[in-house]
DNA sequence: GACTCAGATTGATATAAATCAATAGATCAA
DNA sequence: TTGATCTATTGATTTATATCAATCTGAGTC
């Protein structure tokens, strides 16, 4: 049972910028905006699930989500906190047209659904646009052989340091307050939960962070920042 | 010092297929092969260095090639075998124009560089080529997805299980002979070099596999699967 | 044929981290 | 207020895997 609400108008009103978007004349934002719908989410709704057929360009236009991949024995890999701006286009566009994760509501969540046909359009019609895609793309490449080095060759320390200064970038603060439940932390770095748990109880006994039920905050960023470089 | 030999003739000769290519028309091929050089490596040879500048886009015409990037400590981490018909676009294309993995020859190994002008110009005034390079990039991504599973989720007897598998399709057949060393073997599984050792030895002990030196051949390649499938 | 050197193999040991089990909070409904 | 339920936390134990150290093998060299 889901409880999304589907609102078609408002358009010319929205002023989220997303990465990529700049290269998109007048004519072709228009049919973007004919082909989409804004659609809000409640915290812990699903948006895509792993396994179904792709059909939409997703951008978050308010809230967070995570992207996360399902593992083995029912486990998940959380692969990023997607927040205002950012928009996903499935790897299975152009290949299999089937999505090859999930995306699942932090917070309540407004969004804007692109057509893929609307998409493909542009991407076709402007090669600026095609490059921004693939510059995306290039980039999410790279972020996937940071994440393969910090699976390879970190210990538990490296990786939970890495996810809390992660998380610092994507709340832009220093001292935030996540959504993400101790089980996604885990998730986000590869660790078990009691070991997440262990690894932040030793950081705040250090003074590296202090932390308080979802409250994080970084006291020493530098000591932070080592330890996930060394590992 | 390198022994490479450039060889510009014999272009209208070249039977080997890259997939993606057949997107593009004559004219545009004809640019390609104007740009293009043919540069032959010796075994052991790098091609591409991480954290050089890219400047080209390469192509395997003959022989295997390892794609692989630096972690920490010293220690790499093999991505890709690579083989005939294969191509690499660098993900610092459009970024930051580096190079951010390593390629080197597992055997003699006879490649084509594209200039990355070339190949701009075809992605810009081609759109069923852009598609394919951003199919292609897709392809890699999902990948590395399954690549993070195995590395978060599976212990090692199933990465190594998966690492033979994944050769066997290399090399396209159940037995092979391969370039790569133990280590190699290891940074392709993430394990250390005695325990790849130790797992092949238990995989042979067992009749699952016969390995003699760089021989290796697939005996029960459903129990391998199901090793490399349950983790 | 002895010598060297790099890679491969084996065994013993240390350690990181998962798992299991129990308890503690927190949130919600009745 | 009392259960009920879910998440978070803590402690004890087991297990997987890296590391260290030693030996072996084979290809090349003099």
């Amino acid at each position: 049972m889901t409880n999304s609400i589907i609102d078609i108008t408002g358009c010319e009103k929205c002023h989220v910028k997303f990465s990529g978007f700049d290269a998109l004349n007048e004519s072709e934002l228009y049919n973007f905006k004919q082909s989409h719908c804004k659609v809000v989410y409640q915290q812990g709704e699903t948006i895509i699930k792993e396994g179904t057929r792709c059909a939409n360009i997703i951008c978050i236009k308010k809230g967070y989500a995570k992207l996360f991949i399902k593992g083995l024995e029912n486990k998940n890999i959380v692969i990023k906190v997607l927040k205002e701006g950012d928009f996903i286009v499935s790897p299975g566009l152009f290949t299999d047209n089937l999505n090859h994760f999930s995306v699942s509501a932090l917070t309540n969540l407004s969004t804007c659904m692109i057509s893929i046909e609307a998409f493909t359009r542009a991407f076709r019609n402007n090669n600026r646009f095609a490059e921004n895609v693939l510059k995306l793309n290039h980039e999410i490449t790279n972020e996937l052989y940071n994440q393969l080095i910090n699976l390879s060759h970190k210990k538990m320390t490296g990786r939970v340091a890495s996810t809390i200064i992660y998380l610092s970038q994507i709340y832009n603060s220093k001292g935030f307050h996540t959504t993400l439940s101790r089980q996604d932390l885990a998730d986000l770095s590869s660790v078990s939960k009691e070991s997440l748990i262990r690894v932040l109880k030793d950081f705040k006994e250090n003074g590296i962070i202090t932390i308080a039920g979802n409250h994080i905050k970084i006291n020493s960023f530098a000591t932070l920042s080592n330890i996930s470089r060394i590992g």
